[in-house]
DNA sequence: CTGTTAGCGCTTTCAA
DNA sequence: TTGAAAGCGCTAACAG
């Protein structure tokens, strides 16, 4: 039994508090407030009573040092900022707020400097689990993930990953576009590709060869162009591409930032799309809450739709799922993806 | 001097296990390691070093419990998958994680309940300050801030709000619109408003009715006509404003995507935009990374930019301001916008 | 300059 | 069924 120290100031009441006023013992309302262990009905309810009335709510600090559980994920994000991560993340909270747990987001802005340091402070915070979300995860932070919380990755995986993983079906993806370029008549068809340190960037490279072959195309010297998915990547990738003869029919973009600048490129020097080259993008970045079309009625781009949302729904399943039996056998759940045909493809000329 | 319990689990090591280390107590660690309090430099080079080889870190949660601080934030938004929400986040990001501070962010969907529970497990875990974007704060959430730690309100605010507020300036932004398609001879122009609860849509309603008048313009009835912010609302209100006679030359749309959606309309109504009908938006949410253009090169959106990034630094800024000084006189920030001209309006028929 | 002590608010044995 | 007591890991006042 013990007294509030001062009853004058206007604070969160504490378990202490609560027990004064019912003159029982922390403990008792302890057992009372959390439902496990016997307490007798009767003060049990005068407890909750008072608990009420006096707006107790436990401290989550408090409870946190005491059990090592804190009720809180970290999410890495590269940059909230592109949108296909903020449909990812929404995915991760619609499931793991569900489970009481609250994020700490974090931008780590292709950095493994603050990767690194975000990741030591997501551990000082002892938080429960850890996504990270479309991260080359270097070696200084993949020993610190080892010993912390379980953890998940999205999209990018180091090499030999042996943990939980959830990721776009990336050979899907370029097995659709591929077919339906070729399906269009398209022979001479260009990649631009991802950064070689993005795993998906490689896996849909590698695809994107073997299903050449598969469909009998050759890849000339010169139509594999290494980008970094930033827009303006395109614009010398569209400018190499251009030189090449002979001149691709169709170019497959990284991703839609990168087929937009290329389509900005190839209207500046004349040539229309889908007209002149047709050009196809990746992620469906622009779709948003729009069904059909790009913001403006004129002209949607081809793509490859990832479903981003569920990703992060599966994520967030995946996590809680090893975070309440951290030995179950590792996961890797791999997502279809949906070709969305628009405006910027056409029959090769 | 105490022992630590067991040796043998590879768990993260305190500051007991440092005293023991160095053989010294915990409050010679604990000055050594802060840099407060005197210590014989040798010991404190001495805890140093056993601190960095065992990888020492504090916990966040133990010094947290005692100093009844955080250095975490709270961040509600409204929908994380809006566009112009990233962008104030990382503008927020940007500051208070250079001040050392970890975000847990919050999506409320606009939904009063998910609100005050999101407060309340905020409150419960001493976030040390919260950040409001966008949010109409209902009474009950308003009577928790009110015992809570400092908040800023970004965007939208209660009507008679005595804290402190970071805003777009809204009469600013609807001035731009309006000389803008006076400027092209428009006189007859209809307003599709956002929802009543939204101070903002508010503030820009008021405005665009004394600007109108400003300007020597009437405004018809059923030229106002109240939309919510979805892309939905502009599709009826698009019917509607068809339906006026005289019909109108110009439609400032409450935000981009209900522009887009009123541009839809009217082209599957055989109405040409800028041709037949002039149309605007609000917030230039789909600029993202581009310059000059949406997406695809065809047509941009004429639409009025707000410095969403700086209302983000600035909410921050003004956050760990407030929480430095608690008591500092209320700071109300309004950032000016600008008008992007594109390819949505046109002079009068 | 260093160690002892108390305590943040909660959970959880262990006795009574 | 209840209370006493210990302790999570840290900070800070105080004594030495």
């Amino acid at each position: 039994m013990r007294q509030p120290r001062d009853s004058t100031a206007i604070k969160r009441p504490t378990m202490t508090d609560i027990a004064c006023e019912c003159g029982l013992s922390r403990a008792t309302v302890a057992r009372a407030l959390s439902g496990k262990g016997y307490v007798n009905p009767e003060r049990k309810a005068l407890i909750h009573q008072a608990a009420a009335r006096m707006g107790y709510r436990a401290s989550t600090i408090a409870r946190a040092l005491r059990t090592q559980r804190t009720s809180s994920i970290g999410v890495l994000i590269a940059d909230i900022t592109n949108p296909i991560f903020p449909e990812i993340v929404k995915g991760i909270d619609e499931v793991v707020s569900a489970g009481d747990y609250t994020i700490f987001l974090c931008n780590t802005d292709e950095d493994a400097r603050k990767q690194l340091a975000i990741i030591r402070s997501l551990l000082d915070r002892q938080v429960d689990g850890i996504i990270l979300v479309s991260q080359t995860v270097s070696d200084e932070s993949q020993a610190l993930l080892k010993n912390g919380p379980p953890y998940v990755l999205v999209n990018r995986r180091p090499a030999r990953h042996g943990g939980d993983y959830v990721g776009p079906d990336n050979a899907m993806a370029v097995r659709q576009l591929l077919e339906h370029l070729y399906g269009l008549g398209h022979r001479r068809i260009a990649y631009i590709t991802g950064p070689a340190q993005s795993s998906t960037a490689r896996e849909r490279r590698d695809s994107f060869t073997a299903e050449m072959a598969r469909l009998g195309c050759s890849i000339p010297p010169g139509y594999l162009v290494e980008g970094n998915y930033q827009a303006e990547s395109g614009r010398r990738a569209a400018e190499a591409l251009l030189a090449c003869t002979p001149r691709p029919t169709a170019i497959l973009a990284a991703n839609d930032f990168v087929a937009l600048e290329v389509i900005s490129f190839l209207h500046e020097h004349g040539l229309q799309v889908p007209e002149d080259m047709s050009v196809t993008g990746f992620d469906d970045a622009f779709k948003m809450r729009f069904s059909g079309r790009y913001p403006l009625p004129a002209q949607g781009l081809t793509t490859v739709d990832q479903p981003k949302r569920e990703l992060g729904r599966s994520a967030g399943n995946a996590l809680l799922a090893r975070m309440a039996r951290p030995d179950a056998p590792v996961r890797t759940i791999i997502l279809p993806t949906t070709l969305n045909i628009r405006d910027t493809t056409a029959p090769a000329g």
